[in-house]
RNA sequence: GUCCCCAUCGUCUAGUGGCCUAGGACGCUGGCCUCUCACGCCGGAAACAGGGGUUCGACUCCCCUUGGGGACGCCA
């Protein structure tokens, strides 16, 4: 039997980071098994599902690479199948017509409420003769549930979990409209999917006793169950929209790269020893159900930050400068320079450690990409008093006359002229880097001259010594 | 209210009765490195929720308390 997955998410708004870890366990279990893993968009509440979200959903997968076997499926579309079901239950005696209305129902449960009982449906139409059926009510199906005894699911994650049965009404498969409930729509989709594992968020725990006795009155076993603990905020509350319950493209946006909101996620509530690090070769070949943990995890951008720094680390140079250009070239406009993107990726060596996530690359990397003359900072200027100009125009001759033009050269050009100057090579650097990059940091700043070139950079000198700049007075 | 789940440093976690003086990572912090800032390296503070059992021996097993979370729709 090949193991086959699924993730169905409903169709109301991006994809949260949540869901976004659901998929992902999904996907590895079906991945580590050499299985399927199906994608199927529950959008059978017609008035809350858009077609905008679907798009934000696949987009959200396709980011973090998370490929799905097949064609999506949509549930809606498959409404017919599911009402057939739920009559082979009627016709099997299996299942009733309940014709409480809506009012009845509420009427019920408020009593059941104030007399402190439980609020379930008490089957009241279950072995009622049909033909006392109040006129103008339009009925809808509902299961004949065992009402003694308990259902028990030996859940992946969970262990045993036992429910009395008397805690589980007759669940409604089809309304009155004769459209399908989400329960009778999962069960039976999972079930012409063949689904063998189902894992998902443990807010469906209960859902899944009822779904057992679903699956047990349609004549099928039931798929194994995993239900994985929800994340929570900082706060230990739900996950809220300022603590991260955002669609996975507002990580994207912040500057996240997929693999590191992968790493991540799989991080929070599994494990495998002490790893941190796990690329997603390594997550396949080691993600396992029975490593997950049982309580839910808060997310923490602190450490989703030091992940992404780690990723960007690692990522390719021209991948990490065609990442940043499009915002640079929008941020810079007509200043944007001609080989800015040659430089970004040549210079992306010493950028990449200092940034953890995109954006803050961009701003480092905005020197690189500004056509001459550049913005120098406050702090940076006054960095450029008039000894430093001297000593700068000093500098610029040597480097005028230098022949070979690569990181080693250039720093040992510039000691010697600190050695000549008898000053310290911090005093010499500074004020470079102040004219070079229009900021008090930077990468090393020889690497910033190789990658800037010759003319460029006595170009930026040039610039700052014939500006106002040079002749600002020292800082006090 | 009823039912279900959970409980190790601030956070993510390792730990499945003796390897625990409780390990790793992030964050915090002291130092080294150093042209700035990072990276890197070395060091530090920091936890078994509480109470009962079981056992020669409990972070590990059982019970209770407390504290979190979830579910109780003709939503999904």
């Amino acid at each position: 039997m090949t193991v086959t997955t699924r993730f169905a998410p409903s169709p109301t708004g991006f994809l949260h980071i949540g869901g976004a870890r659901t998929a992902l366990f999904n996907w590895l279990f079906a991945r580590h098994h050499g299985g399927q893993f199906l994608l199927r968009i529950e959008d059978t509440d017609r008035a809350r599902s858009t077609d905008a979200a679907v798009a934000a959903i696949l987009d959200g997968l396709s980011w973090l690479e998370l490929n799905w076997d097949g064609e999506a499926i949509s549930q809606f579309a498959r409404r017919q199948r599911h009402a057939e079901e739920a009559h082979r239950l009627l016709d099997e005696g299996k299942a009733y017509r309940c014709y409480c209305s809506q009012e009845e129902l509420a009427a019920m449960r408020a009593a059941a409420k104030a007399e402190g009982r439980s609020m379930l449906y008490d089957g009241r139409w279950r072995d009622r003769n049909p033909s006392e059926a109040p006129a103008g009510i339009e009925p809808v199906i509902r299961l004949k549930a065992p009402r003694e005894g308990e259902t028990v699911i030996d859940d992946l994650v969970q262990g045993i979990v036992r429910v009395d049965n008397a805690q589980l009404d007759d669940m409604v498969l089809l309304r009155a409209d004769c459209t399908p409930t989400y329960m009778l729509a999962v069960v039976v989709d999972d079930l012409d999917m063949k689904v063998t594992h189902i894992i998902r968020g443990d807010d469906h725990l209960t859902n899944a006793f009822r779904q057992y006795q679903l699956y047990t009155a349609l004549g099928f076993s039931p798929p194994a169950f995993a239900h994985i603990p929800l994340i929570h905020g900082p706060d230990g509350a739900k996950l809220s929209k300022r603590h991260g319950a955002l669609g996975v493209e507002a990580y994207r946006d912040m500057g996240y790269l997929p693999e590191a909101v992968c790493n991540y996620l799989l991080r929070l509530g599994w494990s495998h020893g002490d790893e941190e690090i796990i690329d997603r070769r390594q997550a396949i070949a080691w993600f396992d159900l029975n490593a997950v943990g049982r309580s839910p995890a808060r997310f923490d951008f602190a450490k989703l930050d030091s992940l992404n720094a780690h990723y960007i680390r690692q990522a390719d140079d021209g991948r990490l400068a065609d990442l940043i250009l499009p915002g640079l070239t929008a941020r810079l406009e007509g200043r944007l320079a001609a080989d800015a993107q040659n430089r970004l990726k040549r210079g992306m060596r010493g950028l990449k450690e200092r940034a953890k996530n995109l954006s803050e690359l961009a701003e480092n990397s905005i020197f690189y990409a500004h056509s001459r003359p550049i913005p120098v900072d406050d702090k940076a200027a006054r960095n450029l008093t008039p000894e430093a100009s001297t000593l700068l125009l000093k500098v610029r001759d040597h480097l005028a006359s230098a022949e070979e033009w690569n990181e080693q050269s250039i720093e040992s050009l510039i000691r010697h002229c600190a050695e000549i100057a008898g000053v310290k090579l911090g005093q010499i650097a500074q004020p470079l880097r102040a004219a070079l990059t229009g900021s008090t940091v930077s990468p090393s700043i020889f690497e910033v001259m190789e990658v800037l070139g010759k003319k460029e950079c006595l170009g930026r000198l040039d610039d700052v010594s014939t500006s106002p700049l040079s002749n600002a007075p020292a800082a006090v």
